[in-house]
DNA sequence: CCAAAAGTGTTGTGTGTACACCCATGA
DNA sequence: TCATGGGTGTACACACAACACTTTTGG
């Protein structure tokens, strides 16, 4: 089909930067590798053009499944921003909707209709790399950003965690996103001071030394108020 | 002339939400009268197309600069976010990229070659309303939740006055877009406190009433930390 | 019993708030 | 002299960081 237009157009995609932590990689991005040009064999984020008459954040909601198999109604996408420097793309003029979320621990992707690899990588070595396609490395930069300042005041840091789970590991979400240590006893105090942020189960598990902890599940508070100082 | 493609496109436009304080409207937006349908005679953001191989946010200031007659190298434009629900235009699927910034007192705005009608509009007659073209009364709101919120940390808040101003005029902006007085004293104290946000200019300016206040100048610096907290 | 992790207590320091108070001017 | 707004002082409450200390388990 050939569309035509009067005047000048772009191409639009909505992108997707889905944060998770990984046990052998931390704080990860999950990536597509691109197997046709330009940056073919490069990773890049999930995504794809928006169809016609399709919202944004559909079409966002789309492509990450299609092309990594991650799909829910839990999923919660925010916008990140709208990334179109004329020759980010060098076939076309293309304008990119960038949308982030954060994705639990027993999530596991799977490659897509296009067959293309898939896997998580670690932000660290994505940020200064050139091993991105497109202008995704500055996406996943500017979400990175986004992402440590939203832990301040959102809930988002739960959903990086199972359904239950501990303080010291929710505190474990806190440190590795910010990248520095807190003091365990004062984030306990503040985290389950918080009205409604966590509900206690009232069952304990044992790791390998020490007292076991409590069981918490995510509460029904949407925000934490007074925020979370960032060291 | 016509474009053609082999698929689905969309028309991207740049709009810009420009707040400012005047003396008769209190916080308001500058906007421009719609002079042909859709959305005849209602008021819209100034904004238009983004040309082919332009950057978005030259395309923003260029608009801007077209329609009202607002430029200037001091002007900064931060990215509000993109706005693509399908049906926003009746027309065609036109998503657009809405940027936001804030002007001085001494903007005089002149309407720009199509003539239209430009006009201040105070931001609380236009969020609940339907005097706006499209969904510009969303992106309305979005700016002034994110207006709010920066003002706590960054120096937008000078941006409102002129070069000089008092300290008086400074908590005018913000007890106006926050909508609740503050404190004068504790004001005073804290904003003259943070480094590098205000230089003293050493005169005083008489007002009516009362003992002069100094004059200050905006300092180098570029973020307000810690934060001033919102009541 | 010891090591280790969970969780609580305590205390010093700093910051925001409320408000009293002084200062400098015009009327 | 009085009213008015600019600007400072001060006391209280509260929040947070640091860290000691208790609790509860595995080895």
């Amino acid at each position: 089909m050939t569309y035509t237009s009067e005047y000048p157009f772009v191409y639009l995609t909505a992108d997707v930067l889905a944060f998770a932590l990984r046990p052998d990689t931390g704080l990860s991005v999950l990536l597509v590798k691109r197997g046709s040009p330009p940056y073919k064999g490069r990773w890049a984020l999930p995504g794809g053009f928006v169809d016609e008459r399709e919202d944004l954040v559909r079409a966002a909601r789309r492509e990450l499944r299609e092309e990594t198999g991650v799909s829910g109604r839990r999923l919660r996408l925010e916008q990140l921003g709208a990334y179109g420097a004329p020759r980010r793309d060098p076939r076309h003029r293309v304008v990119s909707v960038a949308w982030w979320t954060v994705l639990g621990p027993d999530v596991v992707p799977a490659a897509g209709d296009d067959a293309g690899e898939v896997a998580w990588l670690p932000v660290d070595e994505l940020v200064g790399s050139r091993r991105m396609a497109f202008d995704h490395a500055t996406i996943v930069a500017d979400g990175l950003e986004r992402l440590r300042s939203s832990l301040e005041r959102s809930t988002w840091a739960l959903t990086f965690l199972s359904e239950e789970f501990t303080v010291a590991e929710l505190r474990s979400v806190y440190e590795t996103v910010w990248g520095r240590p807190l003091d365990p006893g004062n984030f306990q105090r503040k985290v389950t001071g918080v009205p409604g942020l966590l509900e206690d189960t009232g069952r304990r598990v044992g790791s390998a030394r020490g007292r076991p902890a409590g069981l918490y599940r995510p509460g029904p508070a949407t925000e934490i108020r007074p925020p979370l100082a960032r060291p």
